[in-house]
DNA sequence: CGGCTTTGACCAGCGC
DNA sequence: GCGCTGGTCAAAGCCG
């Protein structure tokens, strides 16, 4: 019925510092490199000193369980095209179920990290949040790696994505105002309803200087690694449809989402690769 | 045997 | 300054 799953991206961008100072890690370790984490205590002390709590870009992705199962179990990430290495659990203050912290093992060296857990007021949400990028070419997503996953081959790079090409398009790349969030959810309740395939939400803020962004989105842009690199990473996530109000409600309760009506946009172009960036106010 | 998961410990940021 | 919390490390064990 109405809740068939719902996929939603967060991108947030929280200073390019961080992204600097992992990008700065990934590239000390050269790319597919025996490197991985046993090392000295410089190393350590590296990674420690970046092992931040404003993490640079986040990308949220919220997804149902039990449409995301590709043959993975509920509790496990969710099925993307790389492979993903469980590298810590903490129990989170608040939340009944504890997260996991994964690094992408795809190739050694690589910087790319997510975060499951699982939706403290719907246990069969997961919240996953993608922090850093891939230093390394995705995986032949041709040989689909994922038993049986749909690979949507026609899915766009972020590039295309980048490129107004359509005026759906360009009002995505607008700033959107936050204040308009009550309509927002009004328009994310109406399409929802209107749209059986899946939403996603990629909200990207961008933080004080903008052009560094700009740069660095060109070469570490978190959704390249999502999009670009990968662009089938979501492919199972997008079969979903979307739940509606209830929807709503949790990502109030996901209080670090600022949803607001970037929803609004999103929800105005039924394809899954919505891009919406928030500029600074 | 290599890769992955589990789990306790450590460290640093943040709030008070 | 201190305690809390989140994020990461790394050893040990498990599994294919």
């Amino acid at each position: 019925m109405r809740e068939d799953s719902g996929v939603r991206m967060n991108m947030l961008q929280e200073g390019e510092e961080e992204a600097k100072e992992i990008h700065k890690r990934s590239t000390m370790n050269s790319p597919c490199e025996k490197t991985d984490s046993k090392t000295s205590k410089e190393n350590k002390t590296e990674n420690q000193a970046s092992k931040r709590r404003k993490v640079i870009q986040k990308t949220v992705v919220t997804v149902r369980i039990e449409e995301n199962a590709g043959g993975q179990k509920n509790e496990g990430p969710p099925s993307d095209f790389w492979s993903w290495r469980k590298y810590g659990q903490k129990p989170i203050k608040g939340s009944p179920y504890p997260r996991g912290y994964y690094r992408c093992s795809t190739c050694k060296g690589c910087s790319a990290r997510k975060q499951v857990e699982r939706c403290r007021t719907d246990a069969s949400m997961l919240i996953i949040t993608y922090t850093s990028t891939h230093n390394h070419p995705g995986p032949d997503v041709h040989t689909n790696p994922n038993q049986g996953q749909p690979i949507l081959s026609t899915q766009p790079t972020v590039e295309e994505k980048l490129l107004p090409s359509t005026p759906q398009q360009q009002q995505l790349e607008e700033p959107i105002i936050a204040s308009d969030e009550d309509t927002s959810k009004d328009h994310l309740q109406h399409l929802q309803s209107s749209h059986n395939c899946s939403q996603l939400d990629i909200i990207t803020n961008q933080e004080e200087n903008p052009s560094t962004v700009d740069e660095q989105e060109k070469t570490h842009n978190p959704l390249s690694f999502l999009f670009h690199e990968k662009p089938l990473s979501f492919s199972p996530l997008m079969t979903f449809s979307t739940p509606k109000s209830e929807e709503n409600d949790f990502f109030d309760e996901l209080e670090e989402l600022p949803i607001s009506s970037s929803f609004t946009s999103i929800m105005r172009s039924s394809s899954f690769d919505e891009r919406i960036l928030i500029l600074p106010s």
